[in-house]
DNA sequence: ACATTGGGTCAACCCTGTTGACGTAAGGCG
DNA sequence: CGCCTTACGTCAACAGGGTTGACCCAATGT
């Protein structure tokens, strides 16, 4: 079973339940099974089962579980970046898009928790590479300062995202209680063993909030700063 | 078989093959599975194997694999840290406490990749924490900036780091994989369609190397601007 | 020396991904 | 229109995973 698989197509046949098959009633399925049932209840069985159709038919749709999980991966990208179009301001530009990518890991974070760390080689994810370099490229970087700015750049909005959709993906319980700990163990601790956290004491609830867009604005800055050296 | 798993352990009594079990053993038999044999050797079973005890004999130690990675985790973390002092320059500091926390992540890239949004509020991560927001007070910051720009310096290391040992964590093909598709997909593709990852192409074989130093270079200049600007 | 019980072992269960063989029906082509 | 090829859904099977309950021996406190 080692076969490739195909791009179009053309004999679609209906399993033994009657649905007819394909990659994307497949992706949203799977999103739509670890969305209701957590990660882990993705399984070519269980995704079959909710299809309806035999588990290893899935094998002519992907390679295998890992394949499935990039498809997954791009979908989700696709989502977020559908409709968008880079304007003049290349600064804007990149605060959005990765405003949107945080957007979509966030609309399926347990999807994108077991997803997000991946390089997709698929269609969507090309495209949002071609659209980020093509921004620094604008912005006046050569072309080797833009490919690895850009790359410094997405790994960081990746990253938060998907840390971000992990911690979303947590039991209710447990960004709670999270959240708790922030307010109370940092807050009764001993002022000499820790000068610094008593310092800024009353500033540690704020801590359990999102670093997401102050870390974004950050790198912005610092890219426009060199931008701005290199005129 | 249910639950507890006391904490000093008293009766201990030799194995099959002569091995005196302990959690400790256990811990660095497991990490010593990861490093020799790649992450995917770390099952009961093989840990088992490993230990040279039946597979079922870690539940009388850990409730299970869940439990035994925290207690993996809890060690990373502890010889992350070991040894760390905050010296006089507070952006080389900061830089060497990303260096530190991404070295342990990546020792371990398969625990650190399970473990890595768990947040266990203990003694070395609060010691952490106070260092941190201590360097940015003495560059000057207020304590309200100072917390919040160390949780997205923290944040942006932290994912950064997860990212990355994430990404080794994977089956071996699957990062050679990853890495091919920079030089094959991208290399062909059409011109019209995307051409700002033609205009860079020969750069974008770097951009399966890491951009973590970048990115934290990144970070650490907009910072240093802000507490200039300050001045 | 005895009773207690911690803990190592074994067998078993159900889960998982993946494969190769099989047959049926869909579509191209005469 | 009907044949022929073959795409693709199905089935059975395998190896490996985590976890459990029963078993029973020996280390320990008395």
């Amino acid at each position: 079973m080692s076969t490739r698989v195909p791009q179009e197509r053309r004999r679609r046949r209906p399993t033994r339940s009657g649905v007819l098959l394909s990659e994307d009633l497949i992706v949203e399925t799977a999103l739509r099974l670890i969305g209701e049932h957590g990660p882990e209840a993705l399984s070519v069985r269980r995704l079959g089962a909710a299809l309806g159709c035999d588990p290893t038919a899935l094998y002519r749709y992907f390679h295998g579980t890992d394949d499935l999980v990039l498809a997954i991966a791009d979908r989700i990208i696709g989502d977020a970046m559908a409709g968008f179009a880079p304007g003049d301001d290349w600064v804007a530009s990149l605060r959005e898009m990765a405003l949107r990518v945080r957007a979509g890991y966030l609309a399926h974070p347990r999807a994108a928790a077991m997803a997000a760390h991946r390089v997709t080689r698929r269609r969507n994810e090309i495209r949002a590479v071609d659209t980020g370099i093509g921004l620094l490229l604008t912005a006046g970087f050569p072309p080797a300062d833009a490919a690895r700015l850009y790359l410094a750049f997405i790994d960081t909005v990746l990253s938060h995202a998907a840390a971000e959709a992990a911690f979303q993906a947590l039991p209710p319980q447990q960004p709670e209680a999270d959240r708790r700990s922030w307010r109370d163990v940092y807050q009764g601790l001993d002022p000499a063993t820790y000068p610094s956290l008593t310092a800024v004491r009353p500033e540690l609830p704020a801590m359990a909030d999102s670093s997401f867009e102050q870390a974004v604005d950050l790198l912005l800055e610092a890219l426009a700063a060199r931008a701005r050296a290199r005129r």
